[in-house]
RNA sequence: GACCGAUUAGCUCAGCUGGUAGAGCGCUACAUUGACAUUGUAGAGGCCACAAGUUCAAGUCUUGUAUCGGUCACCA
């Protein structure tokens, strides 16, 4: 781009038009190479031994497009990147995509059934495969270049995918490291079964919708002398013990006791226990044991010491037993029993309650609770921690994932913004059970386990020819769950992890704490010895005008490329952070966009404005300031020590907002206004100083406005004379520094 | 059931460690072709959810109540 020294660039005789800039100044930002730290060392931007500061982005998940949520997640993190550059520190922030295993293969799956009617099956595991790389190739290149139509500073040289190369390698590693210390195992137990998406799920992946049900009272048999309620009848099939409370005098006399009965046309067998969870209060104070097909009733069995756990349900939801219940759907089936209770005059109450039903958060499918041989993660099993970093657990300590996870909070090693999160986390992980990392799905990692026979390997390479390697893929958080230090080399150990591990901030929404947060932390605590971020910022949710959740249905969806495309991409940054503080939802509306594209359009004339009226000065001269004239400069620097400081607590949102007012109503509105007279007047020492006053104002307000809205305050720069510059690029230019009245 | 958050101008929200209310948008009036595909100036509009308490002083701290929202847990 040309500089023109003597006059007013032409091009600010016309309003600001981001769309004739943003794509060049992208390419000039990121052909400098400057978004990589490395080149600002090598150029003398950066000194070598500055402090470092790393984000890792949160990889948007290759399954579509982006979202406003990704807009102001890019927007908030480019903000904290492009002012840590400026402040001189060795700034790095990786990108990169997410292969989001499940939601990646449904949605795969419903593209090829719409088009070729087929299913996963009908392909095969490897030809599927290669259509859901297609699929997910595609989707990340529309992601990348949507990333940086929104300006973010990325260093795309450092770009990561969680099923590349070095992530797999990452991966492996860190599943056999746990096994070996004995974290991971294999277990039979009751898992979150979704008949729909085919796989189990974690605890975590279980959303609960509140619905209406029937309650259903009876006996099993005339002869059988307790009555149970239950809200899922169709499983009665496969009970083998009724619970009591051990101190619950009505039922003393059959405690121990065995019947045998046909139940709807299955035989079955039922032994009355005792159980001190059970609540005596509660319906009859009895209940059916089921152990197959609930958890809580697994656990009954177990403390019984009851081995038979016939399973009556199957992985599609349907009856697995036979007379008239065969084969039927469990909602059927549950109809049929009932049908059955009445018709044998055994059904004796039936009301209508409340209850939470199980539902996946991907699929929607409802859980079907099924026991099956699974890989686990131990969460509560001592291990010894080699090297620890972390306050509060020493080297060579005995810990478990659960204490390592509190203590990284605790102790103050890792702080959280808005800090009410904070004891979230700890609730959460106080009812933490051991995490189920295994799905039957196939994109993902396959799980580096291998069989023959009944022998069992783990390890990353084959074993041999005649080893089968276990079909199950990992949950995708367990990949997700190494990422900061997955994309900085490890288990290599690079000079990446060195400087840049523990990474500065973790810049995430508040609705995947459990999900991920607290992944990264165990994962990074257990293979690392460190905490993952030092800070954690957690955005909210991004909601229409009047604070509705923005959705297809509700029509009410903002396209961050549309904002771009209509208002620029530094309007659509500003209009994502003003107003919305960590931690809570964001209103958004397309006047508000608006509202700040006449924002870079005030500070283009501002420009215009000021570099008019400086064109002949002379910089050598030292300026006689008014007392005014100090005025203004001291106001300047208290409003850079106000937007440094709030930057710094990470109160963006306070931060724009200081810039966006101080620059207009007070640099615009006043200063630029009482300047006039002066600046025409014949008082040559008093224009001087008032010049040198708004070149002052005007290179410091760029500065201070850079890391919000880059692309105007860049293209201002880069037609300023270089005499106001200390550098030709204002991304790297020193931010300003204050002094405190 | 447990925990958390919100409740301030018509709308969306700021008000940090307590000193008797602010911004943006909207509205009304006036001015202006100006650095400004407009902008500026002025104005109207609030028992800061309710109650009690601490204090010389409370949107601001404590307790309780109500309404809305959220997270987690969950009994058949």
């Amino acid at each position: 781009m040309s500089e023109q020294n003597n006059n007013i660039p032409e091009l600010f005789l016309a309003p600001y038009n981001p769309d004739d800039h943003e794509d060049n100044l992208y390419a000039l930002w990121n052909d400098s190479g400057y978004f990589n730290p490395d080149n600002c060392i090598k150029d003398d931007i950066t000194a070598p031994d500055a402090e470092p500061f790393s984000i890792v982005l949160p990889p948007p998940n290759v399954t579509g497009t982006l979202h406003m949520g990704h807009a102001a997640m890019l927007a908030i993190e480019d903000i904290l990147v492009r002012y840590n550059r400026m402040q001189g520190k060795r700034t790095l922030w990786i990108p990169g995509t997410d292969s989001a295993a499940i939601a990646t293969q449904s949605k795969v799956e419903k593209i090829l059934l719409k088009t070729e009617k087929k299913s996963r099956h009908d392909l095969g595991r490897d030809e599927f495969l290669k259509r859901v790389n297609e699929f997910a190739e595609d989707s990340k290149n529309s992601i990348i270049n949507q990333t940086k139509k929104m300006g973010s500073s990325l260093d795309w040289s450092r770009y990561a995918f969680t099923l590349d190369e070095p992530r797999y390698h990452a991966v492996m590693t860190a599943f056999v490291n746990m096994y070996n210390d004995g974290l991971i195992y294999r277990a039979d137990r009751i898992v979150n079964w979704d008949p729909k998406g085919q796989t189990t799920i974690s605890d975590d992946e279980v959303n609960y919708e509140e619905r209406q049900a029937a309650l259903y009272t009876f006996k099993y048999s005339k002869d059988f002398p307790i009555s149970v309620a239950t809200t899922r009848p169709e499983t009665k099939v496969g009970d083998t013990a009724v619970a009591v409370h051990p101190d619950d005098a009505r039922y003393q006399a059959y405690i121990g006791k065995t019947y045998d009965f046909t139940f709807c046309d299955v035989p079955v067998s039922v032994t009355v226990i005792a159980d001190k969870e059970v609540d005596p209060e509660f319906g009859t104070g009895a209940v059916g044991v089921t152990p197959a097909h609930s958890k809580i009733d697994w656990d009954i069995a177990d403390r019984a010491g009851i081995t038979r756990r016939p399973q009556v349900i199957n992985e599609y939801a349907k009856m697995t037993v036979g007379g008239r219940l065969s084969n039927l759907k469990v909602e059927a089936a549950r109809e049929e029993v009932v049908t059955w209770l009445r018709a044998e005059g055994l059904l004796e109450k039936e009301e209508t309650v409340t209850q939470n039903i199980s539902t996946a958060e991907r699929s929607g499918g409802i859980i079907e609770p099924l026991p099956k041989l699974q890989w686990w993660i131990n969460v509560n099993k001592k291990f010894t921690l080699k090297h620890s970093e972390i306050s509060g657990i020493a080297s060579g300590s005995e810990v478990t994932l659960k204490e390592l996870m509190i203590a990284a909070v605790a102790h103050e090693n890792i702080d959280i913004f808005p800090e009410r999160f904070k004891r979230v986390y700890f609730n959460w992980i106080e009812n933490l059970n051991d995490w189920c990392i295994s799905r039957q799905i196939w994109y993902g990692h396959r799980i580096p386990v291998w069989f023959r026979g009944g022998e069992l390997k783990v390890q990353i390479e084959s074993p041999g020819a005649d080893w089968v390697q276990e079909s199950d893929t990992l949950d995708t958080w367990f990949s997700s769950g190494l990422w900061t230090f997955s994309t900085l080399g490890w288990p290599n150990e690079t000079d990446d992890l060195k400087t840049y591990h523990p990474t500065t901030v973790l810049e995430t929404g508040y609705d995947i704490v459990f999900f991920w947060v607290a992944r990264m932390i165990l994962m990074s605590g257990y293979h690392l010895g460190q905490v993952p971020f030092k800070n954690v910022y957690l955005h909210g949710l991004v909601r229409d005008g009047k604070g509705r959740k923005m959705s297809k249905s509700l029509d009410n969806t903002i396209d961050p490329l549309d904002m771009i495309k209509l208002y620029g991409a530094d309007a659509t940054r500003l209009s994502l952070i003003i107003g919305a503080a960590p931690g809570n939802d964001m209103p958004l509306s397309e006047d508000k966009v608006r509202a700040y594209k006449k924002f870079a359009n005030k500070i283009w004339n501002i420009s215009r404005f000021v570099l008019t009226n400086i064109v002949d000065a002379d910089w050598n001269q030292t300026p006689k300031l008014s007392e005014r004239d100090d005025e203004i400069l001291q106001d300047l620097q208290d409003n850079v020590a106000k937007v440094t400081t709030d930057i710094e607590k990470f109160s963006l949102y306070l931060a724009g907002e200081n810039a966006y007012h101080y620059i207009w109503h007070e640099l615009a509105d006043k200063i630029l206004e009482e300047s006039k007279p002066i600046l025409s007047g014949d008082n040559a020492d008093a224009k001087f100083a008032r010049q040198y006053v708004l070149k002052e104002c005007l290179v410091t307000s760029l500065k201070l406005l850079h890391p919000f809205m880059p692309f105007v305050t860049e293209t201002i720069w880069q037609h300023a004379p270089a005499s106001l510059k200390d550098s030709s690029l204002l991304m790297v230019a020193k931010w300003p520094s204050y002094t405190k009245r």
